[in-house]
DNA sequence: CATGAATGAGTCTTCATTCAT
DNA sequence: AATGAATGAAGACTCATTCAT
């Protein structure tokens, strides 16, 4: 190759957006996502073809990381409980950690730029999570529903438990305990 | 005096934004919401002063429909599970017939575009619904939080169980009574 | 109406348009367009959706104009010969007077940005001059081929004849006539 | 030591190209046609210094070759009738059998990318056609016109003729000798 | 020499809002 | 009051050419 793409202009570029995103929205502007990150407008299309492809881009990548983080040190050998609060703690832990990301995936998810087969992407990319999810709730009320259900209202109860620990870092900890046993509640 | 004359025209465009918003997001663009409602372009800003403020009554109108839809029938007399059931079942069953509606606040509900105070007046019509998980929830898992927590993990709750309601709608409802009781499970 | 379409506008647009693109090719810029006919950029969409329309309108009303340049004194009185002629040398005529909406012709012939619409509008338009010329040529050497074919040869050679008075116009009188000549030899 | 070692690549480009013009006219962009030559894009420049150059070169040599073929068997032996017969039969024949090319040569035709060098340069391999027109034509209505009249008229209803036989491929025989006879007449 | 990533000016088009009628 | 034409600053994307590798 005569010049290989550089990774890290790639990357700066994915940071830019998750940054400008979060800030202003979807409508945020390519050129200013450039700018910030501090590349010539007309090279943020050699890395993403179309501003599409890099919203696709971003949500994939940055639904990836929030999975890999969950499942790290996710082991089979704890019970239910405890797996299920290792979940639930890093998933919250890292939503409140990262709060642009979590705006940016926020103003993706209701967004129809992102495609179908991307968000069946993520879902593969969550079968370790999503099982342990429908393993607890096989049980429960949910037990005679479309399995989905069950990941669905996780992610959605992780997402609101999130915001509060957000905007109110002292008490992050108690919340999350808290919203995690009445997770624990609902799904047995 | 506040409104000017022709009520039908408002809502005419208010329908036609709704439509539209759902379909296309909130770049949608106040000329076609105004061709869609067959009123003049410049006409739509004798009803509203500007596009953010359209965007703000949508978002404040729709939230009142859907709690006046809640509230209605929800009577003090029955005791905690009838009336949160009936919350449940009432709410629930507005989102999935009105799909649109739903759409569009979900693009509401994570855009700049609309003000912190009209999302204070949604709160505080929304007093009553509230209050019930309030004290459904007083002795649960969430005895000791923010009581604004409950609220809101209730209403993603909702959110969630609705769109599940709408894919499938001739399981809507057992998946409505499953969620209850998920949700029953979880406050308590 | 709120405030009628400007007509002077309108008008000045097109003109421009011509001059620009007999200049410097279809490639003319919508912005230099606009700002040639001292217009706003955006306001040239008000009167031409996209820049497809506006060159479609040009061929169609600068090919109008020459018709009915064209047709313009042609009476059925004159005998075959007197028509032709007539016919020839005002066809010739207005292309050597008007080189500029010859050049934006050119360009626009062999463009695929003129609809098939826009095309078979002209032809219809001239329908007069085309009848002339297959009467002309019924008993000729064309006499059993397409009649359309009569036509375009003819327009062929008006162009070309054009192009050779336009470039000496000290000849352009016996330019006129010794293709005539030419022109009625091969008909006939 | 002008041209590059790779004769193939220079006409995998040159071939693409022709293709490319013919179909999206002469914005198709270089990448484009490197791309569909199989050739990188940076590449395309080491053959030819700039796409106007490309663009002459492509003007000249398909004129060469279109000049050659109309040649290739004329002897000065035949009388003027079989020799004529001879130049137009080829020369239709050979646009109707290469509409990409034909279409490519109308785009440039118009085009002021073409240097007027280029054309003179042209104008001067066809001088054995050009003469024989000139020839024929020396007691015809164009007698005493600027000789490259007779051949730019000639040149026109060749271009025409064969608009038609490539539309009607059944019938190309047939409007070849008819627009032969047209033409026969016209020059004489 | 060959390559393909890099560039940034330039393209068409959109749009919320204003204001002449 | 009602209308719809007018505006001009953006916006996403393109492209011929260059040059690092």
């Amino acid at each position: 190759m005569a010049r290989p793409k550089n990774e890290e202009r790639r990357q700066s570029i994915i940071d830019s957006a998750i940054r400008l995103i979060a800030r202003e929205g979807l409508s945020a502007a390519t050129a200013a996502i450039a700018k910030e990150a501090g590349v010539p407008n007309g090279s943020l299309f050699t890395y993403f073809a179309t501003k599409a492809e890099l919203l696709n881009t971003l949500y994939l990548e940055v639904k990836q990381e929030l999975i890999s983080f969950v499942e790290d040190g996710l082991s089979d050998a704890g019970g239910e409980h405890e797996q299920l609060l290792h979940l639930w703690t890093r998933w919250t832990h890292w939503g409140a950690a990262n709060p642009e990301k979590r705006q940016m995936l926020a103003q993706l998810s209701v967004s129809d730029e992102v495609l179908e087969t991307t968000r069946e992407a993520v879902l593969a990319a969550a079968q370790g999570p999503v099982n342990l999810v429908q393993r607890v709730a096989r049980q429960g009320a949910l037990r005679n529903q479309d399995p989905a259900l069950a990941g669905a209202l996780v992610e959605s109860l992780a997402d609101t438990a999130t915001d509060f620990m957000s905007r109110d870092p002292e008490q992050a900890e108690q919340i999350c305990l808290a919203t995690f046993e009445f997770l624990w509640n609902a799904l047995r």
